[in-house]
DNA sequence: TTATTATAGTTCGATATCTAACTATTGTCA
DNA sequence: TGACAATAGTTAGATATCGAACTATAATAA
């Protein structure tokens, strides 16, 4: 009983971790930085380089939503853009320097946001937990 | 250890289940009207009459937010306003004939989508889950 | 080789969402 | 009582997000 209290936590959950990373990316000097636009970056700390359409299926976006998030982080020069000489469709998107020496107040904000989020929480906990969800998840998806 | 992987899964199933509300609303000849419309229409099913005010904190948006989404919803002829005799700063929004005959559908997805959602899941599971989501809760909010 | 189909990415129009600024009304206190 | 503060709701401007339509390029098939 009560199962519509876990989907009523979730989104509780999800708000308020998108309200500290928000908050702590302002605090860090990424004014008007979202969380789909952390998520872009977080991608390219493990790849390198990147396809716009790569990108989007990793991040659960649209190419659509993509274009936009791409064009603000270019803006900000955090990352860049280059043809591929192989098939003149595909664009490649990479970080800038500027973008890299982010990567350590990225994780850094990673960190400290789970460490909130399961403070407290026992191996076990956490454990369980994790496998729960992934049940909820297959269930949905 | 592998933390970061539930916010990440809490993320996809509150997205997969937005998805399904979607789905299961425009289905049922609600098209347009998404969870947060629902999720006005659940509080008045319950409440009858209700503030602006009241409405946004339920609903866990801004007035703002609220603004936009009772149009709406007024434009479908779903809600109706009505100005407070008493004090007339404040509105109160309360559920017309259309709105109401809406009330089992929407009871319905709600039903359907936690019965898909924990599909599988024991009492215990469920129980389980909910309060280690409470736990989480507590701690980011 | 040419026509058709598939794919990558952008643009457009719509909408939910927010913050900040605003209007209008009510409450308070000196 | 009259000025100031508080409160309810809307408006304005910005942005993330999506689906659908579009452009450009590549691949395939006749």
């Amino acid at each position: 009983m009560k199962k519509n209290n876990a989907l009523y936590l979730i989104s509780r959950i999800r708000e308020a971790a998108n309200k500290f990373i928000i908050q702590e990316l302002e605090t860090n000097g990424l004014k008007g930085v979202v969380p789909s636009h952390g998520d872009i970056l977080m991608v390219l700390y493990t790849c390198e380089k990147c396809t716009m359409k790569e990108l989007a299926q990793k991040i659960h976006r649209t190419k659509a939503t993509l274009t936009v998030l791409v064009d603000k982080l270019i803006a900000l020069k955090l990352i860049e853009k280059e043809k591929s000489p192989q098939d003149n469709r595909v664009t490649y998107i990479r970080l800038t320097p500027l973008g890299q020496s982010y990567k350590g107040i990225f994780e850094k904000i990673s960190d400290e946001l789970n460490n909130k989020l399961f403070k407290g929480f026992s191996d076990d906990e956490t454990k369980n937990l994790v496998e729960l969800l992934q049940k909820t998840r297959a269930n949905i998806e």
